[in-house]
DNA sequence: CTACTAATCCCTT
DNA sequence: AAGGGATTAGTAG
């Protein structure tokens, strides 16, 4: 687990509630049909991207998700030229091959959907998270998408809606154990500093036994313990559920 | 630098 | 074959 995820808990919520309107607000959207394909291409062309993108699909060592090593090499996979925009090589084609090379650099196109797109994709998702390939297909149709680009974008929020509950699980763990810690502290502190039980003030060294004050402590607990069984079988019954325990003083 | 997102790759089911 | 996990790469804040 990582605990810098605690830094985010707060932003649990729809991706398209966090992302979009900062998105859509600092950059300028594609504005209609056509939409992803025409975007994509303009992006290429931004100076940064190109000089990344020549130097980037060397054959490259890298390493899986299992720990094995591979050579990843320009020609290896067909897919990557396929999706998102096959109009990879736009406006700019010819002038980012690698001189003397006979096959072009494969590019990363950054393109982001559209907030038109983003917010269909969301409500079939409140519906359904896992459509069928027919629904893909009709809603890819619908957004001017390429089903692999639904696709995509369903598994890659489940994903996110995961790791949000993942976070989300994370911080209700985290106040557990702070509310355990604290508990902790005060068990400690109350054996550090006994109270007698017949005057109520400071007690004598000697007075209790140290296994007496260990017992008086796993009482308090137990006791604390069944006093929130009550109350919470009380909630479900919709009565209050005494407890069986009678107020004594041990 | 970190978080987010679209896409890729490989493995499992 | 489809889906999922890990990962990559581009970008915004």
């Amino acid at each position: 687990m990582n605990f810098g995820d605690f830094a985010t808990i707060n932003k649990i919520m729809p991706t398209a509630a966090i992302s979009q309107p900062i998105s859509a607000a600092s950059k300028p959207m594609f504005s209609s049909a056509g939409l992803s394909l025409a975007l994509q291409t303009g992006m290429e062309n931004r100076q940064g991207v190109e000089e990344i993108n020549n130097n980037n699909y060397q054959d490259t060592i890298i390493s899986n998700n299992h720990g094995n090593k591979r050579v990843r090499s320009r020609d290896e996979d067909g897919e990557m030229s396929r999706s998102g925009s096959d109009n990879m090589d736009g406006g700019g084609s010819g002038d980012d091959l690698d001189a003397g090379s006979d096959k072009p650099p494969r590019k990363k196109r950054y393109h982001r959907h559209t907030p038109q797109q983003i917010q269909e994709l969301e409500s079939l998702f409140k519906e359904c998270p896992h459509p069928d390939e027919k629904q893909r297909l009709e809603l890819s149709k619908r957004l001017n998408l390429e089903t692999r680009q639904v696709k995509f974008w369903f598994q890659n929020r489940r994903t996110q809606m995961k790791t949000q509950l993942e976070r989300h699980e994370n911080s209700i763990l985290r106040q557990e154990n702070d509310k355990l810690r604290a508990e902790n502290m005060s068990i400690k502190d109350a054996m550090r500093n006994p109270i007698c039980t017949n005057c109520g003030g400071p007690a004598m060294i000697g007075e209790i036994s140290l296994e007496e004050q260990h017992l008086r402590i796993e009482n308090a607990r137990i006791k604390d313990e069944l006093d929130r069984v009550c109350a919470l079988a009380g909630k479900f019954l919709g009565r209050p559920v005494p407890s069986p325990m009678p107020n004594s003083s041990l």
